[in-house]
DNA sequence: TGTGGAAGTAAACGGTCGTTTACATTATGG
DNA sequence: CCATAATGTAAACGACCGTTTACTTCCACA
């Protein structure tokens, strides 16, 4: 027993390049067997029905946000510690956070299809609302304006949607852009620029209180 | 002759209000035609087809984007006006375009539903792909960046994504926000902030030149 | 007052949908 | 070597798809 274990990924995978570019609902089982190259009866023995690839496609996004956030331990930060050099490496972790953020929703082809795929079914009642929001909406924005409380940043919320709304905006210039690695450098030529205006932002007000 | 007006009306802002939470291929003409409280043959007395309700939509909004672009008169200006009076009007006429902009994709119900179904649209095919961009990614980008240009802005690209993306972020948090207010008020803060910054960064500009 | 055309209904068309069933093939472990 | 389970095919299922057709209803206008 226990042969397959590539046929079940490479249907997961086809499933969500297509559900990306064409939506959940306009896709069909039969379309995602003929990419295989299979009949889609083939596909009714890896998963029980078409909304479950869907949600192992969920799941797998899932585990995979869990793993990179393991890797990526930004801190869980008291408050306490205001000092400016922790203060000042807070702000380094986010740029660089910044970074390896666009470049995973960008480059990374399961996120970027996963993206495109959750871009597609955001509307689609308020589960999908929720997750949209989570992985790309206030999720961040939420995450980031804690950072920035947490650094000393006055008026963090403003300031997160400041940082994080040129990477929101440059990925959807991405997809559709001719030129790629210009979307690339000019995310991170305003991260940079971002880096030094909130450390200048931060001294200010640090040295104030 | 000429009875009706109404009823084709009424069959367009229902597609279009279920395009914009289904995307096209998802939503029925059955689906429509039940919204309106009529069987599906109605609609082929109005429309050829479905896809000539979409067709209609896009034309639609067409006409709509030209209307607001007479109201709206932002100059064609020559680069050649470079005095500092010039620039602040422009600088002035573009936050307040900015904000204008921002509640008709977010406030007007046409718009923000023209803009929902667009999104959802946008990977499905290179003609989608390039309205979107046109109405909602680099097309209002490199608007903005040809502004920011004229009024002798330097690096008018990079100040260009500063100050359209936050809109286009907060646009994507307003329809799954509960406080809907709270983004309309961020947008205008962080606007009023870009206003200020602009101009000491070409009033710094102008001196040295 | 009668007529023509516009508006809507009900039913049917061929096709595709997601899913199930019956059957063929393959590979493996005792 | 053979039973068995995994994997895939082909066909059929009822439901719904977009579209067309035939028939009704109704009102404007000569």
């Amino acid at each position: 027993m226990e042969a397959m274990g590539d046929t079940k990924e490479r249907i997961l995978l086809t499933a969500l390049r297509l559900f990306a570019r064409d939506g959940y609902e306009a896709v069909s089982v039969s379309g995602i067997a003929g990419e295989l190259g299979v009949t889609k009866g083939a596909l009714y023995r890896h998963y029980r029905s078409k909304r479950d690839i869907f949600e192992s496609i969920l799941a797998r996004m899932e585990r995979r946000d869990a793993e990179q956030a393991d890797a990526h331990d930004l801190p869980e930060g008291t408050r306490e510690e205001t000092e400016d050099a922790y203060r000042g490496a807070t702000l380094d972790d986010m740029v660089d956070f910044g970074k390896t953020m666009f470049r995973y929703w960008t480059e990374d082809e399961f996120a970027s299809q996963f993206r495109k795929m959750l871009t597609l079914e955001q509307f689609r009642g308020a589960e999908m609302g929720a997750l949209y929001q989570q992985y790309l909406g206030s999720g961040p924005l939420g995450y980031m304006t804690d950072l920035l409380a947490t650094a000393g940043v006055p008026q963090p919320r403003r300031e997160a949607a400041r940082f994080y709304a040129p990477m929101f905006l440059l990925c959807s210039v991405y997809d559709g852009a001719e030129d790629r690695a210009a979307a690339l450098s000019l995310a991170d030529e305003l991260l940079e620029d971002e880096r030094a205006r909130l450390k200048a932002i931060t001294q200010k007000s640090g040295n104030e209180g």
